[in-house]
DNA sequence: TAGATTGTTAATCGATTAACAATC
DNA sequence: TAGATTGTTAATCGATTAACAATC
């Protein structure tokens, strides 16, 4: 298997296969293939194969894929079939909203236990993971192993929370702030910019007006 | 002004430099350079003289930009120098968590009203923002020119509350649903996908284990 | 002047698509 | 068999980087 030279192109490109897969099974198919998915997705046919092959999976001519081996190839190549320990810190609105997703399902990523310094927010809970103080963190992460923070607190403390991830044994953060994150390079960082896409939309409603 | 054939990845760049540029003007310079900007984000200088140059930007040699010219002319590049009524339907977390981001200052993108069906939220406003019926939608976007509609609904409503969204003059959709958006040609697009971001996360930590 | 910068043209690199032999 | 598919190699396309003349 592949070490870490692969496109961020085409891993993002996985989730969409993986959402596709799970419609045709549940429309009872046993079986696809490549063009198949290609007519779907609107994503050419070979960058479909290219992709699939990169996973290790094996087709058949003439016939195409076992759906449940493509989506076991994919999960297996992006780590969606083992259990990554999480913690969220920030329980504002957005923080709130990512615990209320249920990743877990789909990734392994289960938040088992969410942060903030706020006194009333300490002690409830959102769907079932409950609130403790900041002070907590890093004895729990390390106890729990925690693999990924996931920062959802303001702009401002971004940088404190995330030296506290690293000494933490924290090694991939899920960043939803506007801050650029200083990690040492062992560390992931990966950010949700809707900043981004936001550019995207409305330079595209200007280039129709 | 070129019209729609920028590359996206040219496109997600500029909120990074106007963010560094904001940074720069704050520590007190005047003006700066492709070459500081290629210092600080770690983007090739070159690319940063073409996607300025897109802009219709020009310097001046040994000197570099104004940081206010650099400013004024990615925002007018990507309209964000001028409002945009959106409307928001969706008000769960996820959606209250958007609400609470102020992007009208820095993108024009002005959130002017939210939608849900539940009873018990109508009525009630979110960082000033009052939250509606979702059968006001339509009259109220025609009356005001909505531009944009910012989806936070589960999934399951996502192509109808698009629908309807259309129907009512809506041109461009913020997509936070996983559910892909079925619309008219002229009518845009943007989807949030956090999973595309978590497969990159995932097979990073894979790959250093 | 010399150094630092701009802006453009050429070269390189990487991602996507085309072509095609192999096969059930 | 013929048609549909796989998987790979070659070609194309587009994005990034290098090279360099112009300039304040």
């Amino acid at each position: 298997m592949k070490t870490g030279d692969v496109s961020e192109l085409t891993l993002r490109r996985y989730p969409r296969y993986l959402h596709c897969l799970r419609k045709l099974k549940q429309s009872g198919l046993e079986y696809t293939s490549a063009n198949e998915l290609s007519r779907q997705l609107a994503v050419h046919e070979t960058q479909i194969r290219k992709d699939l092959a990169i996973t290790g999976l094996q087709g058949t001519p003439k016939i195409g894929h076992r759906i449940t081996d493509m989506e076991r190839a994919i999960l297996t190549y992006l780590g969606w079939n083992k259990l990554r320990i999480s913690f969220l810190v920030g329980v504002g609105n957005l923080g709130s909203a990512i615990l209320g997703y249920d990743f877990y399902k789909e990734t392994g990523i289960q938040i088992v236990a969410a942060f903030d310094t706020s006194e009333h927010k300490i002690g409830l809970a959102i769907n079932d993971i409950s609130i403790f103080g900041l002070d907590s963190f890093s004895k729990m992460a390390k106890r729990m192993k925690a693999q990924i923070g996931i920062l959802t607190t303001p702009s401002e403390v971004a940088q404190k929370v995330t030296n506290l991830m690293v000494e933490s044994g924290i090694k991939a953060i899920w960043n939803f702030t506007q801050h650029p994150l200083s990690v040492p390079s062992d560390v992931i960082v990966e950010d949700v910019n809707l900043y981004a896409g936001l550019a995207v939309l409305t330079r595209k409603l200007i280039a129709k007006e």
